[in-house]
DNA sequence: GTTCTTGCAAAATATTTGCAAGACG
DNA sequence: CGTCTTGCAAATATTTTGCAAGAAC
């Protein structure tokens, strides 16, 4: 496909073939901002398919363009990873913050995961989730 | 019922009625030492019905006798609460460690969660998931 | 006897897979 | 042509609820 801007140029970079459903689904999530799960790509994508959008997100996530983030909703979110963020080292290095209003995540981009270290054990990764309003809804309220 | 030990006396202070089910429960959460899932209450007690130990979960977890962790396996684990943990003030102290190997979650009560304030957002809450290897499953690699 | 708890059945929700058809290089 | 992707259907896993019977107070 030859359909160049900065969509196809990040599937490229990132190694994914590019196909019209991926193109609409990173769109997306570029313009959404917010985490998105496989529910709320259904919703928007009511012409394709549930598993089509599924195989979307794992591809996006094993080729570390997006991240999954578990915010103790009964859905799993992903976000577009950080652009410092490699496949080799394919961490969120951020926390996320879960609105318990507006049940949307998003990523803290500016605030960094304490390394903590534990003696019993070997720490991979950390994942951080921050819950409460958020400014939108403070508004509101 | 009149069958006094630690487990009834934890029930009792907690203001959880006291059935069978409720204290074989809680003695399996108090030997466990690990975060349980419905499936592994299951399992544990083959005689008893899915409904039932999930229900037995949410009435501990309202009355602030364990919280439920999401650990980003595909289910939502339980562990039982600091004995300081007060129902008015339900929140988890402490970060949870998930063993990528062994798949099991642990509490981790020594090390307190830094509290994140944010200038945009209302912080209630902080989760932190610390994931990597155990101590038992070190021992084998 | 009224309230709370349990067991059974089933629904609701979320995630995942097999397979054949189609698109792409 | 061979490989990767998609759509449809269905399976699996997990969580949740209705309801009637039973237990507790």
């Amino acid at each position: 496909m030859n359909y160049n801007n900065e969509i196809t140029s990040l599937l490229i970079a990132k190694n994914i073939q590019i196909t019209a459903i991926r193109i609409l689904v990173l769109q997306f999530l570029v313009s959404y901002k917010k985490a998105i799960s496989l529910s709320i790509l259904e919703n928007e994508f009511e012409f394709s398919d549930r598993s089509s959008l599924y195989r979307t997100l794992i591809t996006f996530n094993e080729k570390g363009l997006i991240h999954k983030i578990n915010d103790g909703s009964s859905s799993t979110k992903y976000a577009l990873c950080d652009t410092s963020c490699e496949i080799e080292n394919h961490l969120d290095l951020h926390p996320h913050f879960y609105c318990e209003k507006c049940k949307t995540t998003v990523c803290v981009n500016h605030v960094s995961i304490p390394k903590i270290q534990l003696e019993e054990f070997t720490v991979n990764s950390t994942d951080i989730i921050i819950r409460g309003i958020c400014k939108d809804c403070n508004k509101v309220a």
